[in-house]
DNA sequence: CGTGGCTCCTGTTAGC
DNA sequence: TGCTAACAGGAGCCAC
């Protein structure tokens, strides 16, 4: 569920409560995709800045070095005052001087590691290819969007998902920014007009600006680290809804598979 | 270099 | 009801 709706919500939900905490302790539980990349006792005694968000990357920057922590397909985080004993799908805890910050993770695709700076180590070799920040309006242009798109002959919505041309529209949000455009996701990418191109880069927009606005989307279990659901899930006009008349048209909407996951559309309003 | 397929892991759900 | 197989929101890596 973690996309960039449900990550920047995250942020958010603790930032301004872990700025200026020191970091007391730190917890590891099993293995995540990637090992931490530190002794974790060098954390001990760091400050948290920032809490900033690249893609679908959290970086927690600190007085030495940046936390990027990634939430993978079922990752949340929480941050409370005393957090209860580690549970069996809990993988890491900050324990800091203002609250603990957890990671909850069941399938453990993702990620806290440690890198010196954003622009050095693991993270920029993490962060290097990464596209535009759509909700980012000086960054995600138009015509360079267009231009992205017309060297690519995949399927526009394994385009959008690939995150190399625009970041943080995963499988939810690429099904929805489609349907808001009109698009159908088979479509190749090098074969939408400029016109088409700029109306999805508005439904990028807008379907990831109002997905904040509603605190993300809680298909099964997601919360932010204040412990909040998010509400957008009941808006998605076609995502997990085959067969459910669209509610433009009232033609049934249909489910298909590319690259091994599911894409949502209306075979009729998306050409 | 772009593309498609595979993979990590575990909980839930569909189907028999 | 119980078992098994398919499937789930990400994304790095590898072979073509």
């Amino acid at each position: 569920m973690p996309e960039l709706p449900e990550v920047e919500v995250t942020r958010r939900s603790f930032v301004d409560r872990i700025v200026g905490a020191r970091i007391l302790g730190v917890r590891q539980g099993k293995p995540l995709r990637w090992p931490l990349g530190i002794a974790s006792e060098r954390l001990v005694g760091r400050t948290v800045l920032d809490v900033g968000r690249r893609g679908k990357y959290l970086l927690l920057q600190l007085d030495d070095g940046v936390l990027l922590l990634h939430l993978g397909m079922s990752g949340s985080l929480s941050f409370r005052q005393a957090q209860p004993a580690f549970g069996v799908h809990d993988h890491f805890d900050l324990r800091t001087t203002q609250g603990m910050l957890r990671l909850h993770d069941p399938r453990r695709f993702g990620a806290v590691v440690w890198s010196p700076s954003i622009d050095t180590g693991r993270a920029r070799r993490l962060l290097a290819g990464l596209g535009a920040e759509p909700l980012d309006e000086a960054q995600f242009e138009p015509a360079a969007f267009h231009a992205g798109l017309r060297a690519r002959r995949a399927p526009i919505k394994q385009v959008l998902l690939a995150g190399d041309l625009v970041v943080g529209v995963g499988n939810i949000y690429a099904s929805e920014a489609l349907f808001l455009a009109g698009i159908r996701p088979t479509v190749r990418a090098n074969r939408l007009s400029r016109q088409r191109a700029d109306r999805l880069h508005a439904a990028i927009r807008q379907v990831l600006s109002r997905a904040v606005e509603r605190g993300g989307s809680t298909l099964r279990n997601f919360s932010n680290a204040a412990g909040e659901s998010g509400h957008f899930q009941s808006e998605a006009a076609v995502y997990g809804r085959v067969g459910e008349p669209c509610v433009r048209c009232g033609t049934p909407l249909k489910l298909i598979r590319q690259g091994q996951r599911s894409t949502y559309f209306c075979p009729h309003c998306q050409k």
